[in-house]
DNA sequence: CAATTCGCGCAACTTTGTTGCATTAGTAAA
DNA sequence: TTTACTAATGCAACAAAGTTGCGCGAATTG
């Protein structure tokens, strides 16, 4: 279960935000701070026992919560978006490992530099995105 | 105007692999081998003068195409996928560099190698998506 | 030319995500 | 506590990308 504590920094963060605590942000929020890895839209849905939102709902409050920097978005092969917590680790730019097998996503601690490739002349560098792809300790 | 050869290409390339030279597949190969960069379905649709196949048989066609390993799908944090012939020089792993003004996809020739990340203990390296994002040189 | 079967085209469906708008419920002020 | 304000929710409809099933036609083989 749950400790009421992730409610509570849930409300903090949501309310430091400048949001109102509402009661399905709070739940969501909770949910996501007690997750270890990056979560869908689904297993958000079907995780939040009780209080079942709104499909819509719940896509938007998982977008605001990346608005403000509460959590990250991370795009994948399969079409899906999944969704994690900023813990401090995790402000800054990291790659992610996907299990070919069970497809669960974790974020990994760092990000090759760009130092390591090479781009076509006259191509300015922004930004980098990694997928790892393999077998998780579970699936090995 | 595409030479002929590509279409002769695509005819000898689809025979190679034991399927049917089908009109619109030597019509959907000649075209990707025409292309510099990686294209999306739709794009394909648009620039298929004359003959505009159903769209599923475009997906299939593809499908089959990256199949038989005749071309590559390249996954985008749009949820498009892109296409690409496999030249020589793209058959082994490489990254891609996406625009981000354009939206452009081009290969990039190399892949920073795996000695550059850790993995958590127990995880088993399978291969990497890695797609820098920036702008190109028509862009900057 | 005839027989075989691969691949195409059509219709219907699925999944993931978005938009518009009326209603509800947090919040803060009275 | 009550009231007023408006952010946020819930519903319906929409949209884009891709998939599935199946009958028919056309590419290949002999
Ligand atoms: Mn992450
Ligand atoms: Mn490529
Ligand atoms: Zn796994
Ligand atoms: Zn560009």
């Amino acid at each position: 279960m749950m400790p009421n504590t992730y409610q509570d920094t849930a409300e903090e963060l949501i309310r430091k935000e400048g949001g109102r605590a509402t009661g399905i942000r709070v739940k969501i929020l909770a949910l996501l701070l007690a997750q270890e890895q990056a979560v869908t839209h689904r297993e958000i849905e079907a995780r939040l026992i009780g209080q079942q939102p709104d499909r819509v709902t719940l896509y938007r409050v998982l977008q605001w919560l990346a608005d403000k920097g509460l959590i990250h978005k991370i795009t994948s092969d399969d079409r899906v978006w999944r969704f994690h917590v900023n813990h401090d680790a995790y402000l800054h730019q990291h790659a992610h490992f996907k299990c070919t097998r069970c497809a669960k996503v974790v974020c990994l601690d760092d990000l090759p530099t760009k130092r390591h490739l090479t781009l076509p002349a006259g191509y300015r560098f922004q930004s980098m995105e990694l997928t790892v792809k393999g077998l998780c300790a579970q699936c090995v």
